[in-house]
DNA sequence: TCTTAGCTGTTAATTTTTTCACAGCGTGAA
DNA sequence: TTCACGCTGTGAAAAAATTAACAGCTAAGA
């Protein structure tokens, strides 16, 4: 069982498109049609299936409330991630009241900033730490996972100390690529990043457009 | 010059790293260095730098300035790209606030959303404009780009109205992929499959860690 | 001036990812 | 029961991305 980060990628997003559609009472769909909603090829739908070991039947396709439970099982969703969230500014404040009220299996147990005001009080029902308490707290609350909110000059300090109190995986928001240990995992996003690359390749589009 | 996007990326991403060190007054980089900055290898920076026009000095690697600039015209920013928001929830705002005070290259000129509590007025100094006017606004604003925070939903539906407006590139946060013509450019960016991947992969690395 | 160390630019090899293509199967119809 | 359609699962081919390898160059030192 080797599957690449495009495929774990793409699988993440099958196992959300399945929860709307099982919200939606359809119960069988098809490769290719899943492709369609997935933005892939049915190909790539049929590929990456093949990771949960899950299969599909000839006639009708894939059950969807069966392969939705295949790929539970497969992201091991036994019980919730316990993640914290370093850095209470607009972006970390934005996360937070994204992911609480959603029933999801990430439960955002904290929250820590630099700034007294935001500290020491709760923060859409998350509470909010100073970070000079950060180590003492993470080697309470023991979490699996991080998010890092921080400005991209103390992203590398921070992940330090997150990495120190035991955890394993970062999803990183800060414009600079953290230096880890092997064996923890950063995931970047990087919205100016992703933001030059809309306007470049919009543009180099619409010159072909015009040339074309 | 055809650069895929892993290139586009990360072209990006030494442009900022450079714009940092630059600051820093440092005056020229290696291959070596600017790859450990930007989490790749040597190998790859200076085929990237092939496609920007750029050559450095087998002595001194790269001057950062002339890089930079290279850069910039690489990804012509002559001018400012004008670019609107569309859903002016905690994201949306928490992605206003972000791009406003940065002298960025992005200006955001106006806000959509169909809140009337969030509309007709000021979001960080972003006129933020009721959803139904939309279709008029865009027409007189003519943005460039247009980043996309509204729920999964309506993403679709809001796609399509920009994209009639002209609009030709989409940075969409909505965990859905949308369906445009070819020719219109849309990245996605999906916190929740972000944070997927992290779970995963941290688990599988620690798992390899216990049993290695 | 000549030598040398160590870099860049670029081609070639390798690895990874995607796509193709089709055998094999389950179902519904005859 | 038998047939045929159209799907899945998967090995093999193709394409894309990464890495290795090295010729050629530049500047510093002898």
């Amino acid at each position: 069982m080797n599957a690449s980060r495009k495929t774990i990628e793409r699988l993440s997003h099958y196992r959300m498109v399945l929860s709307r559609l099982s919200g939606q009472g359809v119960q069988n769909i098809y490769s290719r049609e899943l492709a369609a909603l997935a933005d892939c090829t049915p190909a790539q739908v049929r590929r990456d299936l093949m990771v949960t070991g899950y299969e599909g039947n000839p006639k009708h396709g894939y059950n969807i409330s069966e392969l939705k439970k295949s790929l539970d099982v497969f992201f091991d969703f036994k019980g919730n991630l316990v993640a914290v969230i370093v850095g209470a500014g607009s972006l970390g404040r934005a996360l937070i009241a994204y992911f609480m009220p959603k029933k999801t299996m990430y439960d955002i147990v904290a929250a820590f900033d630099s700034d007294m005001n935001k500290t020491g009080r709760l923060i859409n029902g998350t509470p909010c730490f100073h970070i000079n308490e950060m180590v003492e707290k993470l080697h309470d609350l023991k979490p699996d996972i991080a998010l890092v909110t921080v400005p991209a000059e103390s992203a590398q300090e921070v992940a330090l100390k997150l990495v120190k109190s035991g955890v394993s995986g970062i999803l990183n928001f800060a414009p600079v690529r953290l230096k880890v240990p092997e064996k923890v995992y950063v995931e970047n996003i990087d919205v100016t990043m992703s933001l030059e690359k809309v306007a470049f390749f919009s543009r180099q589009y619409r010159e072909e457009k015009n040339n074309g």
